[in-house]
DNA sequence: CGCATACTTGAGCCGAATCAATTGGCGTGG
DNA sequence: CCACGCCAATTGATTCGGCTCAAGTATGCG
């Protein structure tokens, strides 16, 4: 099968051979980890952009043994460490949530590819567009949504985000997310969370079990969230035009 | 006075003259907004980025009148767009906070920056970088810090986001903001921040009246809203060599 | 001097945290 | 194939941080 990178970057736009060529160099090298492995901790120094191949990662800050906060989850053909490409070293941690397949790249190969095609340049700004579009929004949710607000918001942006490459066979999915990590992404108790589930599910806006939700009515759902159905829409790249 | 953007360029790398002209387009059209102006309303469509080049404004998000979430401040030599830089329409609201000279300027001109340098190239990530770095800690403070804290670790990142240019007068510093945009930040209710501040002044960490704060203790501070030093460093725009 | 816009303070309430069990699912080994 | 043990999910009781509502007080400005 052809590399996961080089097909989400031909939806947002055209790739010349040597373009291909360029960013299937950043996926030469395939590392695997076992769910909750480190893949590289706080402060460790890396010269490594990574990609995600196959599984699912998280971003994640821990302090005082206890409180932790999570920023984001990273999927399959997301880029982790593009936000962090002038730091040294890592600011936070970068885990596997589930047995993940990785490749590490230097960071060197990015900047022969922003020197060599103008429009792949252009295409890591909208990527990395996308992804503080999608701190935005989780901003939002921390400040000024409820717990109810919060989980629904968050079920909708991973369906989205989930059902842009991938299949989303009537609105249910795989979601193999402890309600802990959910607890750390929204900043509520895993109980609270757990309770804000089971209120979904009891009224009918999404059905559940260990590893997959299923969204049962999505627009009262939507309509719940306060969700924008805009801010993950794919990124226009041609604003030199 | 030559131009702040070049300035603060110049703590970052070495420009060349082409460089440097490179930067000075960016500034040749200056607007003046007065505090509280909208100088650029969520889903307004534009073709501009912009640069401050005096006084404070932030980017905020406003549902159902009177829910607010406020992302950030935007000081002298801060961009506001870049982060947006592949939408279309910009997604959130961009107001004068005082009264402020701001400059647009086409997103062409980026990519004349981007194809003609390198090094300004990367040093533009690097700034995106260090503006994600930003959104970060404020994910920390929105979803695992108490009100206190959050009061806190806010101060502490606006004194050192203001005196990495300017001058740091014993603690002292302007800080012009509404507590009402304060809790807005923070996800509180402007009686809930002014009771932290309060606490704040009581406690002797800081003194302030309504448009200083001075830090008194800033150790104990620091201590108390477990602010990391480092996450507002100066990037790096090296990681080439 | 008077109005408007913050800022301040108090009382009561509520959403979510915490503490404390209990249940259920699943992998492992006997 | 079942029993054990672990870990996540669930449920209940209680507490508490921060919100809301409601007044009152500065501060600045025309």
């Amino acid at each position: 099968m052809g590399s996961c990178m080089v097909e989400k970057f031909r939806h947002y736009i055209e790739l010349s051979d040597d373009e291909e060529a360029l960013l299937l160099r950043l996926e030469e090298k395939k590392v695997k980890y076992k769910s909750g492995e480190t893949i590289r901790g706080k402060g460790h120094e890396s010269e490594d952009i990574y990609t995600i191949s196959d599984g699912w990662t998280y971003i994640a800050n821990t302090i005082d043994q206890g409180t932790r906060s999570v920023f984001d989850l990273k999927l399959n053909g997301d880029f982790v460490g593009l936000g962090e490409i002038s730091f040294d070293n890592y600011l936070y941690d970068f885990v596997a949530l589930t047995d993940v397949e990785v490749c590490p790249f230097p960071k060197q190969h990015l900047n022969e590819i922003f020197k060599k095609s103008e429009k792949l340049n252009r295409t890591f700004y909208s990527i990395i567009s996308r992804e503080q579009a999608i701190l935005f929004e989780r901003l939002i949710s921390l400040g000024r949504r409820n717990a109810l607000e919060k989980v629904a918001h968050l079920i909708l942006e991973f369906s989205t985000r989930k059902s842009a490459f991938g299949v989303d066979i009537e609105g249910s999915f795989e979601f193999p997310i402890k309600q802990d990590l959910i607890a750390d992404m929204l900043g509520l108790s895993n109980i609270h969370v757990n309770r804000s589930m089971n209120e979904l599910k009891r009224h009918k806006y999404i059905d559940y079990d260990r590893r997959n939700i299923q969204i049962l009515d999505k627009q009262r759902l939507i309509n719940l969230a306060n969700f924008n159905v805009n801010f993950l829409k794919r990124p226009d790249v041609s604003w030199h035009t």
